[in-house]
DNA sequence: CTTATTAATCAAAAAAAATTGATATAAGGA
DNA sequence: TCCTTATATCAATTTTTTTTGATTAATAAG
């Protein structure tokens, strides 16, 4: 029990269960694929990223979800529409800088 | 195909398999426990990480391998005994500083 | 009100990953 | 050489995740 508690904490102390989520959203490629897009386009339909990513849509609403969940996607929805973005907090609270413009924007 | 092609590539040019590999190697909590504790006690013994963390042999070694493949660990043997360590060149080029001293060193 | 469109959800099947206990390998010491 | 210790590997089972196709819900347009 150190003085450096603060700074490291101690294994007992962490709640790894955000950065499991985390790292289970990002570890697939066609959930890569759709951050990558969306790091290119901005905000995207589902219709649009249905079409860009040639993926059914029940696969592209499931893995869009992990993702949500996770944090790393913002989603609004207009009409029967529904827009997706990168959240840039949350990415970049996570990824380097090395991952910039592959899956977090600037 | 536009001007940025050398900066923002396509998604039909980017090889995704490493960072899924990558991603997937920190998709589970006993993984990020291993490379906490690395991250804190520095170069480690299979023995000693399994009296650490409470894990079952077959199970850490099963782990660890999956950490070093993805190229977070090093590895050197000495008799019996294995070590690992954090590869940090590689663990900062995939994680945000945010995540130092937790998976990270540093 | 009927039809078409967009997207989410659901349940079943398939695929992938993790756990377990046993066995193998390899080095070191008696 | 024989025994012990440290670690890796293997095969079988269990668990988790993904895929698929169908259904549902909600909006919009005619």
């Amino acid at each position: 029990m150190g003085d450096n508690h603060a700074i490291l904490p101690n294994d007992g102390e962490i709640d790894y269960s955000g950065y499991v989520q985390q790292f289970k959203a990002l570890a697939d490629e066609g959930r890569l694929r759709i951050m990558n897009v969306l790091t290119r386009n901005g905000k995207t339909c589902v219709c649009d990223l249905e079409a860009e990513l040639g993926l059914p849509q029940s696969k592209l609403s499931y893995h869009l979800k992990l993702l949500l969940q996770a944090g790393f996607l913002h989603k609004e929805t207009k009409g029967t529409w529904s827009y997706y973005w990168i959240n840039e907090t949350v990415v970049n609270d996570v990824l380097s800088e090395e991952l910039c413009c592959l899956f977090r924007p600037n």
